[in-house]
This record gives C-alpha cells, sequence and structure tokens, in this order.
RNA sequence: GUGGUUGUAGCUCAGUUGGUCAGAGCGCCGGAUUGUGGUUCCGGAGGUCGCCGGUUCGAGACCGGUCUUCCACCCCA
C-alpha cells in the first residue's frame, strides 16, 4: 500500500477544538437572535440539481459552482460530438448535481416545493455551508459558512426594519462594534443609470460604481465615459454621492426622476430606525453600494468592518420575484446573511473573544493511586449528577504531571483524592488560580463548584 | 479563470555570492520534585529544507513543473 501523504483541498480548513469553539460562540448568537426574532430553522441538501443552480448567480456565478460528476460511467451518454462542442455542453452531460452556493436560492425551491405547508409570511433561518470555486484570499474560502433570516411573503417595510434591528442585535452581542450597515436600492442605481445614458448596461454601470473607494472617482469617470456615459451626468451622479444631508439626497433623487414611493419608502426606513429603539443602529445610505446578488431588485444592504481591512461581513436585500424562477409568481422577499467565517477573522483579529468560552470541566479529580483512582469513579460521577462538569484524571500518574494537565486545559478546580482524604471523607478542593486549597466534605465541595 | 507572491522542526523565524547551514527561540517529552501545577535548572525527541524533475563535482539556496499561502483583477460572505 503507498503511503500518500494527507492534504486538503485548497480553500478549506480543519477546525480543531479552539477554533470550534469560538465559531460556535458566534453561531449561538446569531441563532439565538434568529430565533427571538420569530425565525424557524431550515437545512437543505448540500447538493442541488444544477438546474436549480445555473443561470441564478450570471455568467460570473455559473463558473463557480461546484459541479458534481455524476455516479457511475459518466461518459456512457455522452459522443464524440459532445466533447468536440466544448466543456461547457460537455457539462450538462456529465454532471447533474452542484454543490450548493448560496443559502437564497435553495430557499426559494424549498419555498415552491412546499408552498402548500408554508405558511406566508415565512420566517426561516438557515446556518449551513456553501461552495463557491474561487480563488481563496483572506476572508475568501472555498468553503464558508453562511448564516441566512429571510421572511418570504410580505412587502411591508417593517421587513427590512426588523432585519436591521436583529443584525444590530447579534453585533451587539458578540461585542463587535465596528462595523457599518450600508444600504442603497436597485431602483436609485437604475436610476442614475438612466441618467448618464446607460440604461441597458446597468450591470456594467454598477460594476464601475462598486469600485469607486477602491479606484476613485476620478477613474470611475474614465470607465463610464468609456462605456458611452454622459460625461456632466456622470459628474451630477458622483456629486450626488458625496452630499451628506439626507434630506438634500432625497430631494435629489426625486428631481433625476427616481420612483416617489421609493424615495418615500428609503425615508419610511430611517424614520422608522429613528425611534426609540434603545440600540445604537449603524446605518448609513451609501448610494455607491452597488454590489449584490443579481436578483436583488429593492433594498439593498452590506456590513462593512471598520475595524478590519475585509470584505464584507454580512449582506442581504430585498428580492421581489424569487421564486418566480420556479414557477411561483408574486412572492416577495427581504433577507440578510452572515458570514461566519469574516466575522471570525475580524473578531480573531481585533481579539474579541472572551477568554471564557474555550470549552473545559469545573473541576478535574486528580489522584495517587490505583485505589485512589477508583474511589473517585462514584466522585465524579456524582458531580455529574448535579451538573457540574467534573473530569477525572484517567490513569495513575505522578501528581505532577496531573496538575500540569489541569493547567493545560485551564481547568479552575482540581479535587484531590488521596488516602487521607478517603481516610476522613473530606477531600482537598484546590483554586487553580490562587492555589489555595481547603478540605472540604464532598457537598460543601458540590456547593462550591454550583457557584461558579 | 489571468498575473504576481509565499513555503525551512508542532509554532514564529535565522540561514550571507550554490561548498561542515540543517539552526535559534517558544512549545513538546523526561528528570531534579512518588501529596501539589504555573518559576527555575538539567537532559531528550522532531525536519529526505512543500512535492517532482533539471543544471552542477556539489542545491535549502539556481532553473522548470506542481501543490499551498497571500495579493491584484473578477466577483463576493
Amino acid at each position: 500500500m503507498s503511503k500518500t501523504k494527507p492534504s486538503l483541498p485548497r480553500g478549506t480548513r480543519d477546525f480543531g477544538p479552539e477554533i470550534m469553539s469560538k465559531r460556535s460562540f458566534i453561531i449561538d448568537i446569531i441563532k439565538k437572535n434568529f430565533i427571538k426574532y420569530g425565525f424557524a430553522q431550515i437545512e437543505t441538501p448540500a447538493m442541488e440539481n444544477l438546474s436549480v443552480l445555473t443561470g441564478k448567480y450570471g455568467d460570473e456565478g455559473d463558473q463557480l459552482l461546484y459541479k458534481i460528476l455524476n455516479s457511475g460511467d459518466f461518459l456512457s451518454k455522452t459522443s464524440k460530438e459532445d466533447i468536440e462542442k466544448g466543456s461547457r455542453h460537455l457539462t450538462t452531460k456529465i454532471s447533474e448535481k452542484g454543490l450548493r452556493y448560496d443559502l437564497t436560492v435553495p430557499l426559494a425551491r424549498f419555498v415552491v416545493m412546499n408552498q402548500n405547508e408554508i405558511t406566508f409570511p415565512f420566517k426561516r433561518f438557515q446556518i449551513q455551508p456553501v461552495w463557491r470555486a474561487d480563488r481563496p484570499q483572506k476572508g475568501r474560502y472555498r468553503e464558508f459558512y453562511q448564516c441566512d433570516a429571510d421572511i418570504i411573503g410580505s412587502k411591508g417595510l417593517w421587513s427590512e426594519v426588523e432585519l436591521t434591528l436583529l443584525l444590530t442585535d447579534v453585533f451587539h452581542d458578540l461585542r463587535l462594534e465596528d462595523y457599518i450597515i450600508k444600504i442603497n436600492h436597485r431602483a436609485f442605481l437604475f436610476s442614475f443609470a438612466e441618467l448618464v445614458g446607460l440604461k441597458y448596461q446597468t450591470i456594467s454601470f454598477c460594476t464601475e460604481i462598486d469600485k469607486i473607494d477602491k479606484i476613485g472617482e476620478d477613474r470611475v469617470a474614465e470607465n463610464l465615459k468609456a462605456l458611452g456615459a454622459n460625461i456632466s451626468q456622470i459628474n451630477e451622479v458622483l456629486s450626488l454621492f458625496k452630499e451628506n444631508d439626507k434630506g438634500i439626497v432625497l430631494e435629489r433623487l426625486l428631481n433625476i426622476g427616481v420612483n416617489k414611493e421609493v424615495i418615500s419608502n428609503i425615508n419610511s426606513y430611517f424614520e422608522a430606525l429613528a425611534m426609540s429603539f434603545d440600540k445604537k443602529i449603524k446605518v448609513e445610505l451609501d448610494l455607491s453600494l452597488a454590489r449584490g446578488l443579481s436578483y436583488y431588485t429593492g433594498m439593498i444592504l452590506e456590513v462593512k468592518s471598520t475595524g478590519v481591512q475585509m470584505g464584507s461581513i454580512g449582506g442581504g436585500g430585498r428580492y421581489d420575484d424569487l421564486t418566480g424562477v420556479f414557477g411561483l409568481k408574486g412572492i416577495s422577499g427581504v433577507g440578510i446573511s452572515f458570514g461566519l467565517d469574516r466575522i471570525y477573522d475580524v473578531m480573531e483579529e481585533l481579539k474579541l473573544f472572551p477568554e471564557e468560552i474555550a470549552s473545559r470541566p469545573d473541576v478535574l479529580i486528580v489522584h495517587f493511586s490505583e485505589e485512589n483512582l477508583k474511589h473517585a469513579y462514584r466522585i465524579v460521577s456524582g458531580l455529574r449528577d448535579k451538573g457540574i462538569k467534573a473530569e477525572l484524571y484517567p490513569e495513575t500518574a505522578g501528581i505532577r504531571k496531573q496538575f500540569d494537565y489541569s493547567d493545560k486545559i485551564g481547568v479552575p478546580y482540581t479535587l484531590i483524592v488521596g488516602d487521607n482524604e478517603m481516610n476522613s471523607g473530606r477531600y482537598m478542593l484546590k483554586d487553580m488560580k490562587t492555589g489555595n486549597q481547603e478540605p472540604l466534605k464532598m457537598d460543601e465541595v458540590m456547593r462550591r463548584l454550583k457557584q461558579n
């Protein structure tokens, strides 16, 4: 048998115990808040039929889809012609499933397939990995977790407000304060594109607009001009981006022909957030925000860390007709997504993880002999029955070694079981931080440990 | 997918123009100390220098390929 060196596919990672306790810390907070806001959890398969996935994320997205080779003799249904027609065509012959690319399209499929069982508005959350055949970088992985909350089948503005409050609560609970929620509306972008004369190239227009903080206004203006945009109108749009007064911005938007209803919606959204919710809400209207998947049609939103150089740590928006592609018309939805892995990276870099989240027992029992060890069987079991996280050093060993181990795992207390203790019925409970120890009866030991 | 970048002990990194350059610190294991850890002291184990091939009398250092890391483009959580 040949020995192979173990390795991991590019852009994927193992998560050891310390990393997992931190990831769980984040997930638990997100999940707790999802539930608090009335969302119910669902899960969907890692793989979907390619017919569900393809064409939903644009050409770029299709390229980033992981396709699964058909089982068995995957060439049996292909001909020489299929190969000659190129890889794109051939793919359809040898692969019919793919790994999920996000959680929104699977949700749309789920809603359509279960429309008769679902009560609308349908509020669901989903925390699962997704896969993209992207080139990995810092904060960019080929396998990563999304934590989505969506409200399907409601057009009310309260949904947007509620999701904004939810975002705020989660970041507050994580103690991650250096972030900003940027919002924009697709209708604004469409109007801008029309204004500069790129009505039929809105995608290209948005792509350029999105690069403003990266390459600067001047180069964006150049690029737009190259696309055929009118220079004076470009300048008008760019100046609008810099306007800080929200009232003036909304007025100017009205002047350039943005739908009145959309403007009043945005206005109502900010008015709602301005009400006292006893929270610091960090939302900012950013007219140059042009990202988001191709299916967003209304408000779009992105969460940026202001403390760390990192792509967005969350995003979301409203999609008026997500289920339309699967034959269910007239269902509007709005959703947000937390990027677990990026939130992790940000929190790690900012050292925001509390120290006490590592999983460790409350007490470790140490001993001197086989007899002591056996005597401790009942003790450790008794402690556990009281709900105390107790661990017993599993074999006889030097007491020094056992204390060394206690240190390594960071256990706050050790309970010493030796001949003295067995004879007196009083067990030595040692506080590992102070080094103080005290002989105590078992019920007193339990009382002390329960306090912590 | 395109261009560039990185890769030496578990970790962080030294290693001069190819010729005792296979090293340090930390960590790990053992002992000093068989009823007491975090300090100290002593000792020890670990690497075919990412992998494959080439140039050379000789390669960790040079060349090619490949994998990985990070960066830019693209796009995104």
